[in-house]
DNA sequence: TGGAATCCATACGCAAGCGTATGTTCATCC
DNA sequence: GGATGAACATACGCTTGCGTATGGATTCCA
């Protein structure tokens, strides 16, 4: 209801699909899966709904079109690039400031969650917990935690974070009043996993 | 979406709006705000459109009515009942606790962040919000720590509860797969509050 | 250069939901 | 026992969004 959001404004040629597709993420990231609607998009976008039923089937098309590009670039980017370290220590605290630290990924996804009741957002967000929370689980286990130990503090990682960014759409006042964020997740990634348990000074 | 959802069925007299208000309640609890439409719910209660606009000025009265009534109980509920705990370290894992037990307002209040949106719910959310965060800033403070620190974990306290509530309702499996939820509890108050230092067990 | 394909506009029918206007039923009260 | 008002039904107009059906413009390209 922010009343007339039009930037109706197309300066380039033809539209490709993958504009439709960005305007969508967009828009679901701010208000919610069930806000992408055709005729909207396309004001936006400085066309109207003839363009979007040339390159999509229907509105379902575009919706399930836009969750399947997140979901490309949710496997890309994490799971390779956190496998090659070695120390299962460092590894999960990078894993964590990174997760934190991606803010864009971060509200999608609290956005998705908040659309977990549509049942066409609902199995890609299935998947996506449960692959995160296998990764979590694989860096807690690798510490030597048992598989319930485990899985509990993946848990509680995961809804943290989920809770993070959740708080920081809902009420970003309450976030931003904490200063020192990455002590926040310091805090939280001492809490989970014991810390190194070395350092000490070396002593003289 | 769940396809023809009648259970058009009044036995007794008149309906009151009180009537109306828990219906919207229990519609913004399971599908958001936007899913409390005046046509559905009074076929849900048995009656027509007609019936609502009696008692009602229109649909956004009603939403107004519903938000107004589960913020009543939430401030009547728990902010009274856990100031007469003295021992701050009880206090806090008393309020933990109950929290986290409490599961129909915990999942009320993650139907409500999912619909933070909404410019009518926004303010409640606020307020809620911040009502919660400085109770939990209180028992920290309690606990002798600075108020930074107090907020910051305040924010991970509360950050895991919301995320834990909304992972109920997104991917109830993941936390259902958490056999030990108290421990999970637990793990959260041990890593926030320092446990009471005195558990050493007696020495030889 | 003219036809085919691409990309988009316009115009239509349709359904859902809001809000209004006006009936209809029933208890009540004098 | 007829008038009154409470509680609801019915019927209407309006808007928004979906999807379809064409028509128009531009580009490519043989």
């Amino acid at each position: 209801m922010p009343p007339p959001r039009k930037k109706a404004a197309r300066p380039a040629g033809p539209l490709s699909p993958e504009a439709w597709v960005k305007a969508a993420q967009l828009l679901m990231a701010r208000e919610g899966v069930s806000a992408v609607a055709v005729e909207p998009l396309a004001q936006v976008l400085g066309v109207t709904k003839g363009s979007f039923y040339w390159h999509f089937e229907n509105r379902d098309a575009l919706v399930q079109a836009a969750l399947e590009a997140w979901e490309q670039d949710q496997s890309t980017d994490v799971v390779d690039r956190y496998r090659g370290i070695l120390d299962p220590h460092r590894r999960l605290r990078v894993l964590m400031f990174a997760a934190f630290e991606d803010l864009e990924n971060g509200l999608i996804f609290a956005a998705l969650a908040a659309s977990s009741e549509d049942p066409r957002v609902s199995p890609f967000l299935r998947r996506a917990t449960e692959r995160r929370m296998a990764l979590g689980m694989e860096a807690f286990q690798a510490l030597g935690l048992s598989e319930a130990e485990s899985r509990q503090r993946a848990l509680l990682v995961y809804a943290a974070y989920l809770g993070y960014f959740q708080l920081l759409r809902a009420a970003p006042e309450a976030v931003r009043a904490v200063t020192d964020l990455s002590g926040y997740v310091r805090h939280l990634a001492d809490a989970v996993a014991p810390p190194p348990a070395i350092p000490d000074p070396p002593g003289p």
